[in-house]
DNA sequence: ACGATTTTGTCCACGCGTTCACAAGCTCTT
DNA sequence: AAGAGCTTGTGAACGCGTGGACAAAATCGT
């Protein structure tokens, strides 16, 4: 009955619609779950797994009820089959190759980052536009001239990229992944990038997260001493 | 009329409580602004900015409109002066000492990253705790050995800090920062941070991002061939 | 065997964020 | 000077996400 979540009126269910608030707290759960698994936990609760990940153990368990029912009442989440669970939801129980545009301090830290492989990412490739750093190695790949993107993603359908570039390359960068078969990117690049409706377009940009902090910081001290400019 | 926004009921209005999902934006919009003013635009309609920044025209209308009446109806916004009313609210009129715990590839990315001068926030000191590369210099500062971290907040007084730092040791950090007075803190590394209610924590995890995307890919290439597990 | 205890799964109410639609208000032309 | 044409600012409806509360279900102890 409460099927038809994210369906289109009389297309039928759409089928494990999660929504995508919950999408983004798996794998924070999974990572938890890794750690009570090496720490030799075999049986969890959602308040053990809610405090590990700082989430609501409320909203824990509705997260949890979108895969299906895999907990035992009374008794809480076999630990590493609710691990399996969440890690084969998130298609982690296949590879996926990922490039890397982008070889400057912020690809060569996502290139070098230990933890991908056991969460189902594996760095396809490192690409350049500055032949310096061509030829180079970071991490277990070679960095590659820019122009051989096109034929890389094609080679081996790689069909997620991330932009480490300088903004002004941003969207050039995203035109041709997009024009190879790339059909999710996540961008650093502090620019606005356009595709189209069939890509998934994730983007995180570190300045605007300090402006963020800086903001919130600025409410904090002007608060107490207020009045300026306040009624007007 | 429209004060007493998310004023508690009572206590008189909070004044000026922007939604955090406006504020988050408010930096695109500041970046948009200044490309226009660089390219010699001296006007922009709320269509113009929402063009510029992917976001619905009426929605960024929205968000201005939490600042104030700073447009002009039948012409638009001027560029210059909408530009100085967002930073001033995001407090960028003054300059934001900023610390960077963790100087591998991803703090070294944040230090020599050009364009935070311009947005009010400068790099006061960059700390590793690996002795090889304390004393080398990323962007304009010298590394400086983790153990002066407390020092260093107290004595430039440093409010918002960055933790780029392995998983293991954030929490450590956090704790000293906290205990230094920093009241901002901007996480990095892949572990739950706890902090007081009274200090703001934001997290990025540079690898739910992928696994996020793996989701999308999964769900793309998993629907057309359905049915298997599907109601069971 | 049965009640006490624990913990899940979910209903429900609430609040925030988004978007549409339109009145208010400014400029420009005639 | 008056109307035509824009563009802003906002009221209102809607949908998603959150969290409290509780019934359903499993285990444990006696």
């Amino acid at each position: 009955m409460t099927l038809l979540r994210n369906a289109r009126p009389g297309v039928g269910p759409t089928e494990r619609g999660i929504p995508e608030a919950t999408v983004a707290r798996l794998p924070l759960y999974l990572r938890a779950l890794g750690t009570l698994a090496d720490a030799g936990v075999a049986t969890c609760s959602s308040v053990d797994l809610a405090e590990a990940t700082g989430v609501n153990p409320a909203k824990l368990r509705k997260d949890l009820s979108y895969l299906g029912s895999y907990g035992t009442r009374g008794v809480g989440y076999d630990v590493e089959y609710l691990r399996y669970q969440i890690a084969r939801e998130l298609g982690q129980t296949q590879t996926w190759d990922v490039v890397i545009v982008g070889a400057g301090n912020l690809g060569t830290a996502l290139s070098t980052y230990q933890g991908f492989g056991s969460r189902g990412i594996s760095i396809a490739a490192v690409l350049d536009a500055d032949a310096a750093r061509v030829g180079s190695t970071v991490g277990d790949v070679r960095v590659e001239p820019i122009e051989r993107l096109d034929e890389i993603v094609r080679e081996r359908s790689v069909s997620i990229a991330v932009i480490a570039t300088p903004a002004e390359a941003a969207q050039e960068v995203a035109d041709v992944l997009v024009a190879a078969g790339v059909t999710s990117i996540l961008n650093f690049a502090p620019a606005v990038v356009q595709v189209p409706d069939h890509v998934e377009l994730r983007k995180v940009d570190l300045s605007i997260e300090l402006q963020i902090l800086a903001y919130h910081e600025q409410r904090r001290t002007a608060a107490p001493a207020d009045d300026r400019e306040a009624s007007a």
